[in-house]
DNA sequence: TATGAATGAGCTTTCATTCAT
DNA sequence: CATGAATGAAAGCTCATTCAT
């Protein structure tokens, strides 16, 4: 009865064992060779598989590296949700950091794949990755910054987009460079630097305005708070109309 | 006498034109198909000579990419320079909002480029850019950023390349934004905000502490900014009611 | 017991149905999509089994196809040799229009694979048809043809391949005329002026001089065959109309 | 001068050359192996030129098939007409034993390509010649057919697409009789007879009635003749609808 | 015996590069 | 130097056939 049970796990175990091999094949041979330059029959060679088993998993080369792409993004978004989940601290700029940790440590890991799948993003027509993948990913970035806003961390003006390219932008240029300074192994005695950089730059430029110092409010700060108040009935605004 | 010393002139001016020319047609192709997906008869058609003629100008395709490569970096490397010759103010941040509108700009009209550019950095073993092209163009940055600290602007224990990699990772991330959310023409109203949003940002940030005195100019700024924010918010809904 | 003996009954049965399921299959397929663009896959599926369970019945594609023509050619040689003891006419022209009007019939309804039988015997040298098959199917006319001259219905000096060739060339460009020129169902009104046609053509060319009781006969043929081109007339006539 | 003119003339002519290599190279590949079975890669060896040449020609595998189709049933048609040309018997029955002799020799010749010309009609969807070349080719018969009516030696009911699918098919099984019975060589003394044979039948059925012996009309010629006249009103008729 | 996943030889087609003119 | 016809290596993909289960 057992045996019964267990055959077709077993079966199915080994198709995704399979299918795993290839997909990881693939992707090592895409990012050594780009897409065009990879050739399916050494992604065959490296997954320990004829060539033509490859299109019985995928239909063609432009599937496979589709496939490729949406495993990737797909565990990424998984990973950084569970960072998020995990983090016991409340504050948003401790959770910053933490998903800044997350991302650097991420992009530099898998600088070679994200620069590859931006590259197709514009050239090849049929592997263009839809936009969504990326898109899924940095939605756990605008949550948490939402979630800063009406905590009160955070300004109410500050604009959302412009907050998360700073920080993504920010973020994957510093991978950068950390890669190219350092061999690898120290590539990660880096990366604390870079984000209490990031961290604190968002804490001087989009922290709410705190303390006494601030309080001394002039004719300055009522025109800020009225500012504010246009800004709280445009959202609504455009809330209403979405 | 003359026309000897005329003749070879007009032959080289003929040679460089149609260097030019094919290095134009180089460009725009590769920009359309990517490297790989780019093919050498098609830039020869639109460079209006025969196909084996590109052979007496570059021996390879590879080649002929990194000229194109070549000659748009060095381009953008004396642009910004020029720009940067060319600001009257003498104030750092005066001078990085004009460095900053530059590079924005330009990363907007060559998206495509810069970012074929990039691809080829990984995956094209034969066409990897040689670094120094970037590292010569950032280098602008990198004499305004010294020079600012010299003169007392900015905290002396700036880390240099996190504000470099702060910066043009932060535009770079910003334009892709730009793009993508708009049209074409509007694009580059979308620019004063964000431009705006980095200055602010650098000077929060890296700003040496200064006295009383700036303190209303920094309140000024800070209105400055909300209400630039309140315009792109503008812009995105009268987007969305279009 | 009843069992013992049914149950091998039922087995070979049920293998003779698989087998036949097969050939007709294969025979559907090599006829939709010509004997390269068939796939065996297709073939397998159409069947209802497995793909590797055709290799256990015929060891290749090609065997398969011979498989296909053999039992094509063996039942229309059949068929053929059932018509003939069928009809109850004696004379020779009664019966050659009965074969013809098998003949004919077979043939529109069997165009396209006997189109795909004789384009095999050229093309494919591993598939080519012995022509044995042809050869035994065709030798039902021989036999008739010979009883005609034995019965003095036929000129002595007819060369039998001659009239052989007559025969079946002209119902096979016929039979292709009538499928071209008619849709499907109206097809078998076409076929009676034409077999009209041909037994006339043997009459007057192969006929044995008769004395003159026989010129009453021949007039009332040449009326019948009149109306009957007439009546052709009309089909197309009506087809053009409508 | 000399020179110049002929320069082009020349380059002209070596295209054209090379063209006419492909050509026959394919048709002979085609004929030995079918359009499927047939390798572009033997057929260029054949045509003593590169792989890729054949494709500077013809845009693909299919395409190179048709133009080879194109041209052989465009010579077969062209010197068909020649032959009808160059006949100088005026008779109807003369210059039918002309056209049977062009055919029937043609098609002993040309077999095997005739049978691939055929088999593509069915199976490659890509390839199917379009039925006007065989329109085309056969138009000779129909003219000369119907030029035989009109000078009153051929029955005015005969149908012409009968007459045409007697002619047509008798010849080629004929012809495939004889190119199976013999060898090559004697293959011409064979045609006489066939010739001969289908001339003889073509007047014994489809003459018309001459003679006084015919003439004695009695009340069957009277029917014939109101039939006749039926007939001519129906294409008259038939003229005024198309 | 039946299955269908796996195989890999072999196909057409592309295109950077060469070279005779 | 300029040309573009010719080349042929190389790649993606198909499918008849095999074989472990």
């Amino acid at each position: 009865m057992a045996t019964k049970a267990v055959h077709p796990e077993t079966q199915r175990s080994k198709l995704e064992r399979k299918e795993q091999a290839i997909l990881d094949a693939a992707r090592a041979i895409f990012v050594e060779h780009g897409f065009d330059g990879a050739r399916m029959s050494e992604i065959a060679r490296r997954a320990g598989i004829g060539e033509g088993t490859i299109y019985s998993y995928y239909e063609s080369k432009a599937e496979l590296m589709l496939a490729v792409l949406q495993q990737f993004w797909d565990v990424l978004t998984r990973e950084a949700e569970t960072v998020m989940a995990s983090t016991k601290a409340e504050g948003f700029f401790d959770r910053l950091r933490a998903l800044a940790g997350y991302h650097l440590n991420t992009v530099i890991l898998n600088a070679d794949f994200i620069n590859l799948s931006f590259a197709l993003r514009r050239n090849n027509s049929e592997v263009s990755v839809s936009r969504d993948h990326l898109r899924h990913y940095v939605a756990v970035f605008d949550q948490l910054f939402r979630r800063g806003q009406d905590r009160g961390e955070l300004r109410r003006d500050a604009v959302l987009w412009q907050a998360r390219d700073i920080f993504y932008g920010s973020l994957e240029y510093s991978a950068r460079s950390i890669e190219m300074t350092i061999g690898e192994d120290r590539a990660e005695r880096q990366q604390g630097p870079v984000i209490d950089q990031i961290v604190a730059l968002f804490e001087a430029h989009y922290g709410a305005v705190r303390g006494a110092e601030a309080a001394d409010s002039d004719d300055f700060n009522r025109l800020s708070l009225q500012i504010d108040q246009l800004d709280a009935k445009f959202e609504a605004l455009a809330k209403r109309l979405s």
